[in-house]
DNA sequence: TAGGCCAGCTGGTCAGACCAATTTTAGAAA
DNA sequence: TTTCTAAAATTGGTCTGACCAGCTGGCCTA
């Protein structure tokens, strides 16, 4: 049955039969190669069509999965343009993880997972400068102990510093997406419960204090613990 | 300085401003909910057109991010079909987590920890059917250790039986993704030492048996070591 | 009955026109 | 000269109608 092995497919997938894929291969191959970056703005659509040689139709059909996916953006009147590059990857992710979400469960856990193991790798890899950053957040929301929406915001960038300093991208763009979900949920709870708000700052505060000095200790297991017993608390207060 | 508080925006995002993507959104809602499932066949584009009451032009922008996407799957000649589920969310995961892939230790480093969660979680939930479909991997696996190709997939399968097994669909498809690319490497590994091969497959088994041994005992801790173990060797003997 | 051929679907592409938002420009007013 | 405003040019968004290229199915021959 040594044959099934041999059975290694000499069919090669047919190349790209439409001319829109095409574009958008190439499309995507600039912006990743760094020839168009954020911000940019492209030719205009009539000028892409004489340049690749195609019809308008085409040209269209190539730069609107490339704007679904956030990749680029499109504002009429006035041009396409590279998206900014931390929103590239948001809306692709958010269609494949968040578009058909059933259960908050699923969610919560998969953050849990990601954000214990982001302050793990953080712990061993976050360098000076990341550790500055990251201060600089905890100071943040100290002075903002009283102004929910703010001290959110410090909150926020402390994780995704977090996330950043862990050094793997892939990580900081998952953790980036379901955070951003998250959040939504957050901003309704503060809402709802404005009085607790400065008691569960507090608390949060000095989680947050604790994570980092394992960070800054470069203890991973102390970090992946304290980031742990943060979370879990985050997520009791959000469902109650 | 609680005004800011009070800044909670009152504006309401512009509701569709452009025409397909209304239809994007009307019809990724139809797949959700399930009125269009797996495998059917959309309207024709000229009949979507009379029935939205659209020109052509803004029905195929439309269909053209949900194929790009996976959602949808469009063959000249024929129509345009649901795709299968499994690959309804894999191109936009591959779009936002692999498509500019830079590291290789990213992608190991992160699949490091979305397994060994599986493992642990399976170990906490797995049904008695969960575990009789990764019962038939390892016996696929057994039998198999000298057919590379055959094992492979087995191997594979038993993996994603224990993501499914952990109950958490978002894990699941990060898994899934993420396999499938490394899944490649694989293919290439085994194409240059076959000779290796059957040694590495009985390592390999009987690391499996460990982890399903865990799992069948509902030792999450267990479950979660011996699934770290096996990653490593298994990262090892692929970078070699 | 078996095989092949053709008509009529389908998606893919093109061209040209018009709309609406935006930017630029040119002219009028100060 | 400067400033403001209104028109013109530019850009993305949509529509129409046409044609090409694969696929399907049925009819028709051998």
């Amino acid at each position: 049955m040594s044959e099934i092995t041999e059975v290694e497919n000499p069919y090669r997938q047919i190349e790209r039969a439409t001319v829109s894929d095409a574009i958008v291969d190439q499309l995507r191959g600039l912006v990743a190669q760094g020839v168009l970056k954020p911000g940019d703005r492209l030719p205009s659509e009539r000028e892409l069509c004489k340049r690749f040689g195609v019809g308008r139709t085409s040209v269209r059909e190539a730069l609107k999965p490339l704007i679904t996916m956030g990749l680029l953006e499109g504002r009429m009147g006035s041009g396409t343009f590279v998206a900014a590059e931390t929103g590239q990857f948001q809306k692709s992710l958010q269609w494949g993880l968040l578009s058909d979400l059933q259960s908050r469960d699923d969610l919560v856990e998969t953050r849990h997972m990601l954000e214990t193991n982001a302050a793990y790798w953080a712990a061993e890899r976050a360098g000076e400068e990341n550790l500055a950053v990251i201060r600089v957040t905890l100071n943040g929301m100290e002075e903002n102990l009283g102004h929910p929406t703010i001290f959110q915001k410090f909150d926020a960038d402390f994780h995704f510093e977090i996330a950043r300093a862990a050094q793997n991208r892939m990580l900081y763009r998952l953790i980036n997406v379901i955070r951003g979900q998250i959040q939504t949920w957050i901003g309704e709870r503060l809402a709802l419960t404005p009085d607790r708000s400065e008691i569960l700052a507090r608390t949060s505060l000095a989680q947050h204090r604790d994570i980092f000095a394992a960070i800054e200790a470069k203890d991973g297991p102390a970090a992946r613990a304290a980031m742990d017993r943060h979370i879990q608390t985050a997520t009791q207060d959000l469902a109650k």
